[in-house]
DNA sequence: AAATTTTTGATTTACGTACATCAGAAATTC
DNA sequence: GAATTTCTGATGTACGTAAATCAAAAATTT
C-alpha cells in the first residue's frame, strides 16, 4: 500500500494536524518540525492521493474557452472538443464553458476575458489576437491571479502562463519540403493561399514554408501571397483567377482556413497536375484528400490541445509545474493512406 | 452541484441501502423499485463519482505487460512507457509490471499468460505470436475472467479483448505512397528490408506497400524482401550487399526493426540519392532523418499505446464499455521538418 | 393465520485528504 | 518567573461512495 498521511505522522513522531500543516503549507509549523515531517514524507515516498484530495476539498474548476466566433471549421472543431470533453469533466471536478466572439477583434475578445475574470473563473484559454488590448486584458488576469493560457495563436510577450499550439514555422518548413519533394524535378512555380498577414500564425507559416522552398535542390518561384481572410468565397476567387493567369503552376500551399474555395476551385478548374498541400483535416480537405485532389493535409488535433489546454490550466490552478515535454502538440501529417478512419475521430491519447 | 446517491434515495424514496444495491447490480431488490431508482437516477443525471467510488474501494488494479526481450528499441520503449505510466499510476489505482519473454518464442509467451492468470492480475496486454498455444493461453485468460489485450501485433481469431496498434496495411500503403511520390519520375527498382515474414505486421505492411507502389502511375520492380531477422547486423549485410548488387537502386522500404544497420550500411555507401522510408522513431530513425540518409519515418507511438492499453483494460476490468473511436493508434508521419523536440519526448496526450 | 422468504430501511465504518477548533505544550519576550 | 506569543496535538466533520450488519417490513408460501 503507498503510504498515507497518516504513516508520515508516524514516522515523523508528529500529530496529523502538523502533516498537514506541512503538505499544505499552512502557517505555524517551527523549521525543525517542518524538516523533520518532510524528511518522513522524502523517506516513505509520500505522494498527495489527489483523487481523496480534491473529494476532501469539493472543489471545482470553471475553465472557460474564448473562441472566435464564424464558420472556421478548425475552431468549431475545438469548440466541440471542449464540449466533448465536458462530458467527461464532471469527475474531474472541471466546469468548461465557451464563450465565442467576433474573429480578429481584440476589444471583444479582451472584454471577454475582463469578464471571465470579473467571473472570478479558474482559468481561461483564448485564441488571442495580436493587439495590445489583449496583452492588457491578459495581464489584468495574471494580477487577478488567473491562469491563461494561449490556445493555437500565441502572444509572446504578454504575462500568458503556456502556450498551446503548433510550433508554425516548423509547421511551414514541413509543407515546404513536402511540396518539394512532391514536385521533385516538376517545373513551376508554386502559390500561397492564407487568411491574413497579419495573424502571427499565417506569417509564421509563410515563413518556414520559404524557409524550406529554398533549401530545396531545385529553386523555385513562390508567387505573391494571395489574402483570402480565411473565406470560401474569396478564397475560391483567387485561386481561379490563380489558375487562369499562371499556366504553369506547379503547387499551392494553403496556410489557412478557407479550403473549402481552395477545394472547389481546384474541382472546377481542369485536371491540372498538381501538388497540393493544406492545413487542418476537416471534412473537406478529407475529401480532398480522399479524391487525391490534395495531396497532404497538416494538421493540429483540436482533441490535444483542449485536453493539454485543461490539463495545463488545472496545474496552474492547482500550484503544480507543468511538464513542457508532455505539453508539446505535435504536427501531424495526413496524406490519403493514413487518415484515421473516422470523421470524427478523436483517439483521446 | 451534482447529485449524489442521496438524491437519488430521496428522489426514488427509498433507502442510501437500495440505492447501493440498485447501482452496484447486488441482489435483493424487487423489480419495482429497481425501476423506481433508476427512473430517478436518469431523472437527475446522476453518474458516479468515479475517485469517491476507487477511494471507496481501495480497490487496485495489477496490469501486466508482456514484451518480447532483446534489444528492438521499439519494444524497449514500450517498456519505458510503461514504466513511466507507473509513475502516475498510483493515483489511478493500478499497478504495472512488465515480465519480457524471449522474442517470437510462443511457448514462453503461453507460460507468460498463465502466469499473469495464475497471479490474478487484472488485465494482461501482450505483444502476440501467431501460434496456437497463445490462442490457447489467451483462451483460459478469457475464462478466468482476465481482460486481456494484444498489444502491436495482433492475433485476430483469439479472444482477445482489444488490439492496440495501428493498421499496418494501412502503414504499408502509407509507405508506398511516399516513396512513389518522392520518387516521382526516377528510375530503379526498390527494396523492401524487413525482420521476418512469419510476423503478421511485417507480412501487412508488405501488402500495403506492394498495394501503394502498383497503384503509382510509374511501374517500378519491388526486389525481393530482405529478411533480417530485425538484427542490426545483419541488416547491415544485406542492404550493403544489395546496394552493391544494385547500382541503381532507387529506394529501401525497411519495414521492421534492425534500422541501426540499414543507416550504417547506408553511410558505409557512398552517397547516393535514394529514398529510404523506415518504422520506428528510435535515436537512430530520428538522427538518419536528420542528416538525410532516411527521408521518412512511419511511427506509432509507444506512449499513446501504453496508454491506451491501460485505459482499455480498465475499463474491461470495471465492465465499462470501451469508445473504439477514443482508443485507435494513429500512423505519425516524421520528416526532418516536423520532428519532435524532445528526443524522449511524450506528449502525454 | 402462521411461518417463511424476500425485500427494504437504518446505521455504521471505511477510503485518504482537507480543514476547523480548542486545549496544551513549548518557545520567546518582558 | 510571569506573560506572551508561537507552535503542536487531539479530535471531529466533511467529501461521495462502498460495503457490511441487523432489524423491520412486506411479500410469499404453507
Amino acid at each position: 500500500m503507498r503510504p498515507t498521511v497518516h504513516d508520515i505522522a508516524d514516522k515523523a513522531g508528529v500529530s496529523l494536524a502538523t502533516v498537514d500543516r506541512v503538505l499544505n503549507d499552512r502557517p505555524g509549523v517551527r523549521g525543525v518540525t517542518r524538516a523533520k515531517v518532510e524528511a518522513a514524507i522524502a523517506a516513505l515516498g509520500y505522494v498527495r492521493d489527489v483523487a481523496a484530495a480534491n473529494l476532501a476539498k469539493s472543489r471545482v474548476y470553471p475553465l472557460v474557452f474564448i473562441l472566435p466566433q464564424g464558420d472556421n471549421p478548425f475552431m468549431r472543431a475545438l469548440e466541440a472538443e471542449v464540449r466533448r470533453a465536458g462530458l467527461h469533466s464532471a469527475s474531474e471536478r472541471t466546469q468548461l464553458s465557451v464563450v465565442t466572439v467576433p474573429a480578429f477583434d481584440a476589444g471583444a475578445l479582451a472584454k471577454a476575458i475582463d469578464g471571465a475574470i470579473a467571473e472570478k473563473v479558474a482559468g481561461i484559454a483564448a485564441v488571442a489576437v495580436d493587439a495590445p488590448e489583449v496583452s492588457d486584458a491578459i495581464g489584468r488576469a495574471q494580477a487577478a491571479g488567473i491562469p491563461l493560457v494561449t490556445l493555437v495563436s500565441d502572444l509572446a510577450g504578454s504575462g500568458r502562463d503556456h502556450f498551446v499550439g503548433v510550433d508554425n514555422i516548423a509547421a511551414g518548413r514541413t509543407a515546404g519540403s513536402l511540396m518539394g519533394r512532391f514536385l521533385g524535378g516538376l517545373p513551376g512555380p508554386v502559390a500561397v493561399l492564407a487568411g491574413s498577414m497579419r495573424v502571427r500564425d499565417h506569417r509564421e507559416r509563410l515563413e518556414g514554408f520559404c524557409a524550406a522552398m529554398t533549401d530545396m535542390p531545385v529553386t523555385r518561384a513562390i508567387l505573391p501571397v494571395l489574402e483570402g481572410q480565411d473565406d470560401p468565397a474569396r478564397a475560391r476567387t483567387l485561386i481561379s483567377e490563380c489558375l487562369a493567369a499562371v499556366p504553369d503552376l506547379a503547387g499551392i500551399y494553403s496556410l489557412g482556413a478557407g479550403n473549402q474555395g481552395l477545394v472547389a476551385a481546384l474541382a472546377a478548374g481542369h485536371a491540372r497536375h498538381m501538388c497540393v498541400i493544406a492545413h487542418e483535416l476537416t471534412a473537406h480537405t478529407r475529401a480532398a484528400l480522399e479524391t487525391g485532389a490534395i495531396d497532404a493535409v497538416l494538421n493540429q488535433d483540436a482533441g490535444h490541445e483542449v485536453r493539454s489546454a485543461i490539463r495545463v490550466l488545472r496545474a496552474k490552478a492547482d500550484g503544480l509545474p507543468v511538464i513542457a515535454a508532455q505539453e508539446r502538440i505535435r504536427l501531424d501529417i495526413f496524406i490519403k493512406d493514413n487518415l484515421p478512419a473516422d470523421p470524427d475521430g478523436d483517439d483521446g491519447n
